[in-house]
DNA sequence: TATGAATGAGCGTTCATTCAT
DNA sequence: GATGAATGAACGCTCATTCAT
């Protein structure tokens, strides 16, 4: 139904602007032109229409990350597609949106924390293993040492990112953050230390089959 | 007075582990055997509370990273200071509750904000510049390329350790996060990317004096 | 028509398990399968459907009680009367509810006691009428002393057998009740206390016409 | 607390005139002058408070029936009981009341039943027990037949007048209810059916070790 | 006839805040 | 300094009711 979809956008718009108990069904609804009980018509309460928000959100995030990426240059799939995540999250309105709402995750309550938690989960793995997936292709064209471990490298680099994107969504720093460029002098700093098989300095970092905790 | 600190370090011991909203003033009194009332005769109001709280961890923050680091090795310098900050993100159980309530102002109400805006700013900015200074410092010593924005690397590094303090706060990921290997990895990385001046590559990132908003 | 009839018993079945606002239109129609709609379409709103239910149920059972019972030996068939309404009390399950919707009645909103209070007046009325006269002929039998008030008497006996069986309903009790063997003592002792006109005790009691209010 | 024990009698006073989700905290408060609010400072919500009214009622009666009755005649003593009760039941409100918010119980929430059910059920029964004690007692005076079973005759005897209370105050019938003559009618009857062991008779009722059910 | 969608009043409950003591 | 008592605004949620289809 066209006001289900609607609900969850502004559900979206105003979850990524003030805390979870700060908005109100009310607002929702009204900001939308409908009252209270079309919100509570369509959604069992409020944390049900938090959850019915993610899990469309999570949706189409994870199956982006699932299709196997056919690079013919892994590596340069990495790269480009962090080059584009820092992209969108400087020019497109949504994709900044819903970085929000997700940065207030802390705030939602333990009952929609127990119906998302795999999704959530989900999604920031889909995203590390995507990346791991192409490192360990990249190992494969001999563009990374294969003694590095492709599964912690590629939760370095994702953390890496989501600091560099929050710090862009919140506007911290006084000086400029370009993430293009920065995102390009990561990859090429991390280039230069992974790519070449240093004999001397093999397996310095000691990146392997990654203790799961 | 005795019970103000008290007070403050129960509203941290709260409010990093709930929201602002979800934090009562009962609670913050209660559980160190005061009622509510205490809580209203040392601070104007929850919001008030909060911003004294802010106030003090700001004040050591700042100074620390103000002190003018008069490390013989710059760059060291900078490496064992985020060495430094990660392992207190693992270990220091206080720490853990200061970054815990860092990550939870965007609920912080709107007033709140008015007041600790220019601190939490300062507190960033203070570590970002105290990065820089040490920058600057290194490029000095001839270990970075003189062509690089100080400014701006400060700001990704303080970004990209941001985002790895982040996940680790979080624990995001199935797979374990060695937070001081990883930190090496980073600065070994960024360290041959940036000593090697190499004359075919000069300015490649355009490191510069943006100053962006 | 038939959904009508089958909303005004899923309104029984409901309405004698949970109080009158404790039942919503929603239940009431989907217990049968159909939406809310139906029922509104069928009554005007929740009180006309009671009000339509109450009239259903006592339509049977005023005329029940105005039927005059021509029985030869009147004494006996008040006797077997509450017998057999003890006894239903106990097996039948329509009954049950239909006393446990009764006994809710104090919840029943202002307009539909409105509505209903003559009719449900005019069952227990109907019934102690019923009760009184056979007492009356049970006088004209010689059965019972002349001098008993049979109005009053009928008044005792109903409001008698009305506590047994909300007690019965409710199971207050550890000791068991046996409704038919405690039926037969009250009725026992009765005959006694008023066939015997006893020349020296007339008129102790004087159960006579008060008919106040 | 003054104000605790004055919200309790408002909570009486509402409660027994309107059914448990009809009446509003807001009105409990407002009827004697206070907020809402204060409601709940002294009550954790509405289901709290009555459950602390209705241990607050059942406190006297429980103790009142324990107290062994030492008539020096225990048949007497049962007869002024219910006549004592029966005459309270006209004349005093409270006494009224009090019956009328138990009459009301069916809509009483599952929580608030969840604590006050034995208390409920103890007072039926301590009822019901004073009374069989009594009896017993009367068998050993001689008063009563020793083949009757004391408990089940208890039982009856307390529902009897319970529906005879519950008529009176619901003022169902045309004919009047002189509750203290019929009170008298209904105990000379069973004198006389209990008293006189009549040897052809016996055990007719068969009033014995009852079946708990 | 029947349904799905929507409205809005009303209540329970929480909690920041105030204030007399 | 500290407390207990009280206030009142705000919000979640339910549900009777309406109405276009």
């Amino acid at each position: 139904m066209e006001t289900r979809a609607r609900l969850l956008e502004s559900a979206l718009v105003a979850m990524s602007e003030k805390s979870f108990s700060k908005v109100s069904m009310n607002e929702i609804a009204e900001n939308i032109g409908f009252s209270k009980g079309a919100a509570y018509w369509h959604f069992k309460n409020k944390g049900d229409l938090l959850v019915n928000l993610i899990e469309s959100l999570c949706e189409d995030g994870r199956k982006e990350f699932e299709s196997n990426c056919a690079a013919p240059d892994a590596a340069g799939a990495v790269r480009s597609y962090f080059r584009e995540k820092m992209s969108e999250s400087i020019h497109s309105e949504r994709y900044k949106r819903i970085n929000k709402l997700f940065q207030r995750k802390m705030e939602w309550p333990e009952d929609v924390w127990g119906r998302v938690y795999s999704l959530m989960r989900g999604w920031a793995e889909s995203e590390r293993r995507m990346v791991e997936r192409l490192l360990v292709k990249a190992q494969g064209e001999g563009m990374i040492r294969p003694d590095v471990s492709a599964g912690e490298l590629s939760a370095v680099i994702t953390a890496i990112f989501h600091g560099l994107m929050v710090f862009q969504l919140e506007g911290i720093f006084s000086v400029g953050m370009d993430l293009l460029k920065q995102t390009d002098f990561i990859f090429d700093a991390f280039s230069k230390e992974l790519e070449s098989p240093d004999p001397n300095d093999t397996n310095k970092y000691n990146f392997q089959k990654e203790q799961v905790r």
